[in-house]
DNA sequence: AATGAATGAGTGTTCATTCAT
DNA sequence: GATGAATGAACACTCATTCAT
């Protein structure tokens, strides 16, 4: 038994990802990756096939993670308590985590993301759906496609959290001002 | 001589970078996008003094023209009558012009689009941001600090945009799923 | 322990060699070869010091076993019954032995195939040397260096078997026309 | 008017890449290359499209200057009397020309030249065909098929070119040698 | 001003070889 | 001895930018 590949490393090397393509865009150098990780630069090669695989499997770990920070501890109360939940906590992940949070949203607009991953990510977000869909089916938008709810609720999510990065000094107040408006639309 | 000879040459260049880039991405040669415009490879650096020069350039006048879109035939009438003919050119405009409307989308979200430019570009809009403003002012958004209404509205719209463009076949009602929507949350 | 364990495992990485050499050229990567025989990529060394090692022991043993092939079952005969006994020995083997015949002639005009090695590989010729010295001490070129007869007759031979892999359609008629070129040559 | 593309250039690249070839092989770096003809490592690629491209145009060229080296100052003579001519500036030109020499022989068989290109290659050498088909047609070999008397007489001369090179002490003797042999075997 | 050849640093990826297990 | 992960020097090729014409 030779050295069996090692689950730090691989680690290592999305965590490494992360922090460089947050601070160099996706342009930056598997080189530079490596480096960061402490690994060589072939070794990355044995972990992931191509650069465009790492960016890959990158961003459904950071998918998943985002989803799974978002829908952990979830109460059993009624639609608007869990919403508030889900939106605090999304919230809370991104702000925490602005290098994952800024890596996250440039790989959603990366031409290297497979529509096959799209999917899967998709899938990993299903249980996000349908805690937003408990809330829409019996609001004002209970004739529009859930799809387009869900696009339009991830958009203020994301805008909040844009604009709490600009201005961290009244995170809960914008958090608040954000939930206020989503519970506006769909509630 | 402040200006280079011709405007016509780089008129063709900015429409060259915008069809070059929706296609190709923003990682496209210079080469790539002097050959569209039908200009040499040197003579876009006469017009440009770095790529990224380009790039910053090209978000000014593309954004510049979104709002022009959004704001143009602005009717004397109320503020919601206001918000939905603006809601509604803006939509129009990206839908006809998905060129434009996707390399805008891909230098929003640049490395390469300075703090100065994004300032300019908010400038740009501020006609938009008054129509917004009146209709804020008075409702339950009133004491949300303008500038996060205002990025919220934005998102929205981005996120009906791109459901459109996915989803082209009832784009008249999802505009007014969206509008209705917007104005619930501000309105 | 001079000797490896395995004998098999050598003779497989030097089945798989010739495989794919003859299939990749001399680029294959040591990786490949040693997928083929289906053994380690470390392995492959512990039976090889190097690539270049394992390339010039490839050809010495395929030079060694296409001579055998030559000289196997020679008839106690003329000078030129065993001629062209030898002759069409050679060309059988080269002919039912695709693969190794191509890597041969690869290895043959490589670098990485030493002096030393095409020295051994000689004094492996030596009996066929032998058979061709009885036929040209007789004939017209009785005063020209043995070595270049003997190059001019690899030559021939060498010409004939591509010839005849292009056309396989009349092998022996083509295997006959070379032979009597040669001993127009030589006898 | 730029800077046009320089026949120069082109030709430093050509005779570089003879030069190193002949020496390192077929693997020779592209940046080596380019060094040795005192260009920058990219220009190398201003004038071929790619490392193939490079090789392929190098072979047609060598084969080329080759054929007309042979043909060149042809005798208005008998058919043995221009098949000296021919033989004798074809070995003149090879044992000249060491480095050309030992490159064509490199990329003869090498994977990268295509078919195309050994078709090309064939056209060239047309001429020297002529010559053979003269003495063929008459002797003892008129009845097998011109290509294979053409590719044996190749391989003699090839040999004894090589015989030449490794023992240049009797270059007259043995290009005599050579001749009669195949003399003899057409004639 | 316009052209496109020239430049050379930089890229993702491969591969012979080593070495921990 | 066997394994296959680890290594890092190469490699072919690209591209923003410069500059001779």
């Amino acid at each position: 038994m030779p050295r069996p590949k090692s689950d730090d490393k691989r680690a290592a090397i999305m965590a490494a990802a992360t922090q460089i393509i947050a601070t160099q865009g996706l342009g930056a150098a598997t080189a530079a990756i490596a480096k960061e990780a402490g690994v060589s630069n072939g070794s990355l090669f044995t972990y992931f096939d191509t650069k465009a695989d790492l960016l890959n499997q990158l961003y459904l770990e950071l998918k998943g993670e985002m989803g799974a920070a978002a829908l952990g501890g979830l109460p059993d109360a009624d639609g608007r308590a869990q919403m508030l939940h889900m939106w605090s906590r999304w919230l809370d992940w991104a702000t925490t985590n602005p290098h994952k949070r800024r890596t996250l949203a440039q790989l959603q607009v990366s031409d290297e993301i497979t529509a096959s991953t799209h999917g899967v990510a998709g899938q990993t977000l299903a249980g996000m759906g349908e805690i937003l869909e408990r809330s829409r089916a019996s609001g004002p938008m209970r004739d529009v496609p859930a799809a387009l709810v869900f696009t339009l609720c991830n958009a203020l999510a994301e805008a909040t959290i844009d604009y709490i990065i600009r201005d961290p000094g009244h995170t809960e107040q914008h958090k608040r001002s954000g939930f206020d408006a989503l519970w506006r639309m769909i509630g």
